[in-house]
DNA sequence: AAAATAGTGTCTTTAAGACATTATCCC
DNA sequence: GGGATAATGTCTTAAAGACACTATTTT
């Protein structure tokens, strides 16, 4: 979001993005200082106007608006909800587009868009708690895509997209218990990724430590998630 | 949407409602004529312009324009998803908030907006067949609209919204069997709907025929949708 | 009594959860 | 061999699905 914005007629509406990674406190989620009124100085998601001249339709508005401002270029993403009121931007009548966006270790700039002092990865948690210190509305929106993610993870393969390409099924199976904040069963957990189909293993491909090498898995071309028929 | 809204500020975008009710032929939809350019003439989606002068929040909007255009006050609505691009609107790049709304029969009007011939319920199914013959990408949002209630209605309690207030434990059952298109266990549909506890019976209340009376139910109040563990 | 639908119970089959065992590497 | 984690198997327990039976009304 931007004042400076001055183009009256291709701006329509704004697209606001929340980005997600696995850190060391779990889920963490980028923030970026904001360098304009209003909210100047605060702490917003990372947003912008949509561009009629360039962007083809919101999708397109949506990949371009993460990769100006955070530089990642092709993360999972998913629309979340619209959201539009008369009082959440204090210049009027405002409408946003949410999108929530899933990134693994290594796609994850630790800093960018200009200096590092205006971008940081915070944890959901630690950010949620004072959520009203956010800019807009984004405090609501922040808690809207992490109850969307903790939801969703519990009957699809979502949290695939928070590691990086190649992985094993302890992975696998970690990052769900991060997500949800509890232990899974290894031989229930293994029967259900068995069972949607939608990793495979990587021939010849393990990963090697101090103890038995774990098969390497990628996710199945063209599945990008797969969903459970019951809950975990 | 009309094209002789000419006050350029108070106009952002539109909603689009895909409002469905359950008729002989299983689920219907309610469609309008266009009035106007451009597809004059078509069958379109209700839908308007979002009026900030007017509109408290986007959905309020939803239900002015649901009010205005069908008559239809007291609807289940919930966001379905917002389209955005360049083509949807051969006069130019166009943003619309899409809501599904359910209704039961009674408060379903007949014909409304004008004379009789500019609205009409249509059974989904024929008109997803001929899904290119509706305005814009209207046919798109329908098929969007579908699959989203077809699926909630396996993990949710989102079929009351097509019956009266009140209604039997056999009419809901015949509800989600038309819906989904397949016949349900009696038992098991009982247990289940007495597990999520979101209906309560009306004491006394019993429907009557050439057979054993049925107890009459309602929804318990606060409790618009419920979510089951399982996939029915 | 017959017809019809409501409402509940029983039994079989399946799946889930907890737990144990075996496998394969590095040191 | 010891330590560590991978991968799979077994057993117990709970739930789901199919089906049958009982209940209560009208005709």
């Amino acid at each position: 979001m931007k004042t400076l914005d001055t183009a009256a007629a291709p701006a329509i509406a704004t697209v606001d993005l929340i980005l997600f990674a696995l850190g060391e406190a779990g889920l963490e989620v980028l923030l970026i200082r904001r360098g304009a009124a209003p909210f100047l100085d605060a702490w917003a998601l990372p947003g912008g106007w949509i561009h009629t001249d360039e962007d083809a339709d919101l999708d397109a508005a949506a990949h371009r608006i993460l990769r100006e401002k955070t530089g990642v270029a092709t993360p999972y993403i998913e629309q979340l909800q619209t959201v539009g009121n008369a009082t959440r931007d204090p210049r009027g009548w405002s409408l946003s587009v949410a999108y929530v966006a899933l990134i693994g270790p290594g796609q994850a700039p630790a800093v960018r868009g200009g200096n590092a002092a205006d971008a940081a990865w915070r944890p959901v948690e630690t950010v949620l708690a004072e959520a009203g210190d956010l800019a807009f509305d984004h405090g609501d929106l922040l808690g809207l895509a992490l109850a969307r993610v903790r939801r969703k993870v519990e009957y699809s393969t979502l949290p695939v997209h928070l590691l990086p390409e190649r992985f094993t099924l302890s992975e696998l199976q970690s990052v769900y218990e991060r997500v949800l904040g509890r232990r899974l069963d290894k031989s229930a957990f293994r029967k259900r990724m068995a069972e949607v189909d939608f990793v495979e293993p990587v021939p010849g491909e393990m990963r090697r430590g101090s103890n038995r090498p774990a098969q390497i898995y990628r996710l199945k071309e063209a599945r990008s998630t797969a969903f459970f028929d019951r809950v975990l």
